[in-house]
DNA sequence: TTGAAAGCGTTACCAG
DNA sequence: CTGGTAACGCTTTCAA
């Protein structure tokens, strides 16, 4: 039986109060009372103030929640989702505050009742997908703060991100400058359950991930404009945001639908699984990412540099001491054009 | 005002154990009753039990920790914390469980009290230096379960691990079997306070990280035997568990205390920035690493591998469902030692 | 500087 | 199946 904060105060024949002041407001009573509390405590086996206690009674627990749409795992894995988290956490710890780590099951009822049981000062939420809605509302009803990540929310609401689209764009005209106009886009589950490879999206509206919605739109930009039209487009569907689940929507190059010179990826992860493909096929077409994640480098991988870190660290800081000028509550990160050399020009038809 | 379960429970006109079991225990109420009452919660924008008053009542949290003895932003960034976190995250997802990431600070006192402050059901604790038996007692004193992963405890606390001498010895006795003899030993903060460089470690027993210890002791057995003496082995001390540090370490090769074939890190990490120095400083010597993270494949780094995901796995199962029978809670696992190319043989001197 | 009293929001037990 | 009662372990006025 583990002995309680009365138990103690008992033994040392002062009040509970007096007790829990030498714990918490050691201002509160003399160097010597506290020190034969401490000192009684220390002996009878007395871990200190129970954490979830305290944190009822003082409605703050000290922790901050990060919600991952995807598998918990993923979250280490993913190389931009870890920088991501690296700067959470550097926010994080110099607050003094824990990170919660809470996997949300695919279902909305799950994922609603994961936001509900987790006992948290806040939430990062981190790449929503359709279900952000349902997770954002479940957030709200608690009452508690929240950022996110994903596409723009309402102006009341905070949010550090980068302006996708425009991103997505500058990429993409780069390829049109390189001369490229017969092109195919690869993301993440394009269409709820598509299978890995080429797929028929007749309306963006249609593609659930609102993320993956604008990087494909600000692509589609950049084509529209040289007069290559949505339709004449071939979009690629991976099953996962994942190297292999790149390689494996490239599927057989040469099998596809139209014929292509250059591949736009919705994230370097993806990017890098289609080179593999391509190179195992020894086809040589232009490549392109999205996040400039470590390993883009090494291969020469042109993609939109996204800062991934600093996301993370802003988004816990708005968190964590939030601006009192509600203006800066959304924050738009910068991005980049990285030129390297996995994208030359188009071949001459 | 957040409406409470109490004010459900009155305006539904229903006692609050009623309220409590129409969330908590569907089976003790009536279907209709129970839809009646959470439709009411619904409308009143009641967003169900608050977590921290469940985990007192309740006396379970839902979350295990993880104690990390470094940063915590490390967690992410080191490549065999990582998969350490992975498996973790793996068997705590499969339980439903949260994962609470703590970091500790330097201080042992600072430590002691994050783990006071910690509400999770037991802990992982991640790679302690010396200060893990701090750290245990703290936990112990709060009477919680916990899972230690690195030097090998008494025989009644669980743990999951690997040889970490006998495995050191496989990759040293790789290097005498090469014919190398006069080799440095690199390992993260050998002594203390080390700068960067080569350090005189007397005795062994001054190292203060016990995995460290280990495995030095481990590549000093296989020199031994070949009657190379301890007092013959260089010892280089980086600052960091990280390969700048390991880069660092090695400084300017040329200028050692005594000329060396081979250089053996007690991580992967370490043995890559040590490469990175030899390869700037045009020098070829032999290099091992430790755990066999993803980035020794491709630049051939013979190394000692240890399975990280799986230990991390093991060790949250340790945690979430131990074994009824004791003779388990320890769990060794296997290492291998992976022949690359990164040490060739002693050059004939 | 100390202590008494009043909760924080739930859930468990047990009687009806 | 329902509801009253008593905790869970602590912190925080507020008055002494």
């Amino acid at each position: 039986m583990k002995p309680t904060l009365r138990a103690v105060a008992e033994a040392v024949g002062v009040s509970r109060s007096t007790v829990s002041n030498a714990y918490s407001r050691p201002d509160q009573l003399s160097t010597e009372l506290r020190r034969r509390i401490l000192d009684a405590a220390r002996e009878m086996g007395y871990p200190g103030p129970d954490p979830t206690a305290r944190s009822l009674r003082r409605g703050y627990v000290g922790a901050i929640g990060v919600l991952f749409t995807s598998r918990l795992s993923y979250a280490f894995t993913d190389p931009f989702a870890t920088q991501f988290l690296t700067g959470v956490a550097q926010a994080a710890e110099r607050h003094g505050s824990s990170l919660l780590l809470v996997p949300l099951p695919a279902d909305a009822a799950g994922a609603r009742k994961a936001v509900e049981n987790a006992a948290v000062d806040g939430f990062c939420v981190y790449c929503g997908g359709d279900e952000e809605g349902e997770i954002v509302d479940a957030i709200r009803s608690r009452g508690l703060p929240f950022v996110t990540t994903s596409a723009r929310p309402r102006a009341e609401d905070r949010w550090v991100g980068i302006d996708e689209r425009a991103a997505a764009r500058s990429v993409a005209e780069h390829l049109t400058g390189l001369g490229h106009r017969r092109v195919a886009l690869l993301a993440d589950r394009v269409l709820p359950d598509a299978a890995p490879g080429p797929v028929r999206v007749g309306d963006l509206a249609d593609v659930p991930h609102p993320t993956t919605r604008e990087r494909l739109a600000g692509f589609a930009d950049a084509f529209a404009a040289v007069g290559v039209d949505w339709s004449q487009l071939t979009i690629l569907s991976a099953t996962d945001n994942s190297r292999p689940a790149g390689a494996a929507a490239v599927g057989a190059p040469d099998s596809l639908p139209e014929p292509i010179t250059a591949v736009l990826a919705c994230a370097d992860v993806l990017a890098l699984g289609a080179l593999d493909t391509l190179r195992e096929a020894d086809r040589h077409l232009a490549v392109t990412g999205f996040d400039d994640i470590a390993e883009a480098a090494p291969v020469g991988l042109t993609t939109v540099r996204q800062p991934g870190v600093q996301k993370g660290r802003r988004a816990a800081e708005l968190l964590l001491d939030p601006p009192v000028d509600t203006d800066a509550h959304q924050i738009l990160l910068p991005t980049t054009l990285v030129v390297r050399t996995s994208a030359g020009p188009a071949p001459r038809s």
